[in-house]
Formats: C-alpha cells, structure tokens, sequence
DNA sequence: CCTTGACTTGGAGTTAACTCCAGGTGATAC
DNA sequence: GTATCACCTGGAGTTAACTCCAAGTCAAGG
C-alpha cells in the first residue's frame, strides 16, 4: 500500500508519516525498486496504533521509547509494560481533569441557558403589559 | 494578594499568569501605588477558572474570546453559552478518544502481563528440571 | 545609606509536533 | 518524447503555550 492510501485510510498527511518514520517513530518502511514506500500489514498496525496514542496525547519520545524496545525483543516485555502502565496512569489523570472541566461546563451552560429562560420570561411579561386587551379575542 | 501566593495557591508560574494578563485571558489586575499587582476575590475566581479550562487543554484563542463577552455584559450570553457548548462538544470527543486508547493501553498491559506469567512458568519448569532432588527435602 | 528580595517590563528563547518547501526522480498518459 | 503525477529528500518554517532573561523599581531590614 502507497503512502497516499494510508494517508487517507487513517486521516493523516503524508508530511506526518514521513516524519514519523525519520524520528524513528515508525520503523523503515519497505520501498519499491524505484525507493517508493510500500505499507505492509505489520506498517499499517504500527501506524494505527501511534494513530491511536497519539489521538490521545501520549508524547510521541514516550512512543519512540516503546517501539524500540519491541525492536529490541522478547526481553524488553517487563519494561515495555512499565512504559504503558506510566502512560495509562498520566492518561487517567488527564481524563479525570477534563471529567470536572466537563462538569464545570455542563454547570455554567446550564446557568446560561436559565438565564436566558429568565430574560425571555422578562420580556414576554413586559410585552402583555404593554399590549391592549384585543376586544373579543380568540372568540 | 500578591502574584507570589496566587503562584502558589494554584501552582501556576508568575510568567504564566503575567503572560495571561498580557494576552487579555485575564483582565488587568489592580496595582499597588507602586505598580504591584493585588489579586481580588474576583481575579482569583477568574484564575481558577482559567486554570479549569486550561487543564482540560481548551485553547486559550476560545477563553480569550470567551472572557472578552463576560466584558461586554448581559447581551453576550446567548454567545458565551455557545462558546461553551462548542467546547464542551470538543472536550467530550476528546475524552472518548482517550477513552479507547485507556481501553488498548488496559489490553496491552494485561497480554504483558499474562506473557510475563508464562515466561516465568517456563523458567520455573526449565530450573525444576536442572535442579537434583533434594535427598530428603522438606523433612 | 546600602543591601536584599519581591516585584515590574518588553522582548527573546524554548518545546512539541507537525507542516511546508524547493528541487529532484520514476512511471504512466497522450 | 514530453507532460503529468505521485513520490522522494533534507531542511526550514509554523503554531500554541509557555518560559526565560536583563534591566529596572520599590519597600523593608540592619
């Protein structure tokens, strides 16, 4: 597979792939005679899984960390569970954060929306005050 | 209150809160005749809210103009809660894309785990077979 | 009076993660 | 056989959000 077509299954630009495998955050991807990229199945999983953790802000260092170890073999395994376990416990942190920032927001657009209730009330009470009695109304 | 507590109450760096100033995310704070800044009750609610939204990573571009409305009075509501819900909608797409990456990151570092296990059980077998037997062991 | 320390300013520097660019190659379409 | 197109490279530029710096002011302590 072309780097185009993985640029457009997995909505990332061409420029970031190539970037991802020069900091060695891909390994070397095989190429065509002619030195064109070809994605094989073991290409396309790594990249969807950098695609994943990095929708969710692991840095990118922690990532190139991770993927040389699993270069390295079997007897990195210990310390590649160490590096998930770090970052999974950073990633907890973080969503607990947005969870009250989600709360927070939730609250005040609920004030908002109230207050905005209330001005409307305010005006439609303003507006039957000032309107006549239609004579023989709704008869 | 000066910088220095507001510093420390909040654990945010006087460049930091400086810099916000300057950008318009807070708006100026009173001074001392000599030119100090003195945060009020309300300069701290507004530190604190700005610290809320920044820890969940809303852009700062989006509060400044957010802010700017709370300035401008009652006829910027409707705005405001829009500003809000656009980025709480934001926030919760994030947050559910952390979510699935907490979720592999949970997989991963149990399939660790479990290979750890096993390799250990080998390693236990392969010493159980090297080791003599112990000519009246355990009594 | 002098030093110390907390504060001030404008502006420059840093960091992470892209993103863009100029110039070049190889295969395919007309 | 030349135009087009997707691809290649190394390197420079960009963006957001800080972070640091040099030089200066002011109040309090010894």
């Amino acid at each position: 597979m072309r780097i185009a077509e993985v640029c457009e299954r997995y909505g990332i630009s061409h420029d970031t792939l190539r970037y991802y495998e020069r900091i060695g955050l891909i390994p070397p991807v095989n190429r065509s005679e002619s030195g064109v990229r070809d994605y094989n199945e073991l290409d396309i999983r790594r990249v969807e899984f950098i695609k994943c953790m990095r929708s969710a802000g692991l840095p990118i260092e922690a990532l190139i960390e991770y993927v040389g170890l699993v270069q390295q073999g079997d007897q990195t395994i210990e310390a590649r569970k160490e590096i998930l376990k770090e970052q999974r416990a950073l990633l907890a942190v973080r969503m607990a954060e947005m969870q009250k920032t989600l709360d927070l927001l939730d609250y005040k657009i609920n004030v908002y929306e109230n207050a905005i209730l209330e001005s409307e009330k305010k005006l439609l009470a303003t507006e039957v005050e000032l309107l006549p009695e239609i004579p023989g109304g709704r008869g």
